[in-house]
DNA sequence: CCATAAACGTTCGCCGCACTAACGAATGTA
DNA sequence: TACATTCGTTAGTGCGGCGAACGTTTATGG
């Protein structure tokens, strides 16, 4: 629910929290997303690429469940990330159902610059608020996402 | 930026702020519409009755500025709307391109029902924070979106 | 007065994201 | 051996955000 709440938005509507949200969200996808498109990536490129160097090597299905990008749309991202260079795909052996996702040395070097990116953005999307105001308002976020979120127990 | 963010989930991606924000976002819009949904309503329907309530009849692109809905997609939006009968659409006299979109008594009805379940599922996202975490919260986000929307002046 | 620009409602279409369904191949379990 | 489950993959749905273009109507300005 986003585009142009200008001055002309009802306070009504302007006060609904699920709104502001929304709103917020959509700025901040922006902010990400115009950056990254200057080096033809997209965020679940950088999901992906951090996934992959935090835990190591993964399974699609385990890629998926640890970024959150569907199992089924992972096969695009991959495809991408692999065309580029950036990451292997290579049959599990003890589970031949399974690929073996592998980043390779220009795939760090990739995140390198995407976590630059990703990181101003995140800087840019804080701004208008205080030090103390941006911890405050990322743990509220985080409260939120604990609740709200769909988790293995519920 | 959203679906499965569970234990699995590495920390460097879960501590992205414009991530956290995307899956409270997600979360707020499912609250929502899920509610809306029993009354066979969705978001722009309830935005597009606030605004006529709040500021009386008024032609659709003013409709879409005041709601964000792009006025493309604000027109299936009236049609259902005009379809059910809680608005009309008349030819606006002194301006032969204009409709003036006006509530019906139907549509007033209907914008209090949608109101007591937009208002309930506000309620519940905001369930895991403490009044004044609330208020805070709803600070930061309306802070965030003055500074982020793209607004008449800049 | 006439040309040109702008706004309005509308249709069509693109893209990204969330999500479901199904299918063959492989694996685990009864 | 039969059955269910998992994995990668393809296809498709629905919605929201967004741009292009078109006919109609109104405003602007030589």
């Amino acid at each position: 629910m986003s585009p142009a709440p200008d001055d002309a938005t009802p306070e009504r509507l302007r006060a609904v929290p699920s709104r502001l949200l929304a709103g917020a969200a959509a700025a901040a996808d922006r902010l990400v997303n115009d950056r990254l498109a200057a080096e033809d990536a997209r965020k679940w490129h950088f999901a992906v690429l951090v996934a992959l160097a935090e835990t190591g090597p993964a399974s699609q299905s385990e890629l998926s469940r640890r970024t959150g990008v569907y199992r089924s749309d992972m096969v695009a991202v991959l495809n991408e990330l692999a065309d580029a260079g950036f990451l292997v795909r290579d049959p599990d052996p003890v589970d031949r159902r399974r690929n073996v996702v592998s980043l390779t040395p220009a795939g760090r070097a990739r995140l390198q610059r995407l976590d630059a990116l990703v990181t101003a953005a995140q800087q840019e999307l804080l701004d208008p608020l205080s030090p103390a105001e941006r911890t405050e308002f990322v743990r509220l976020l985080a409260l939120l996402n604990a609740r709200h979120r769909p988790s293995p127990e519920g």
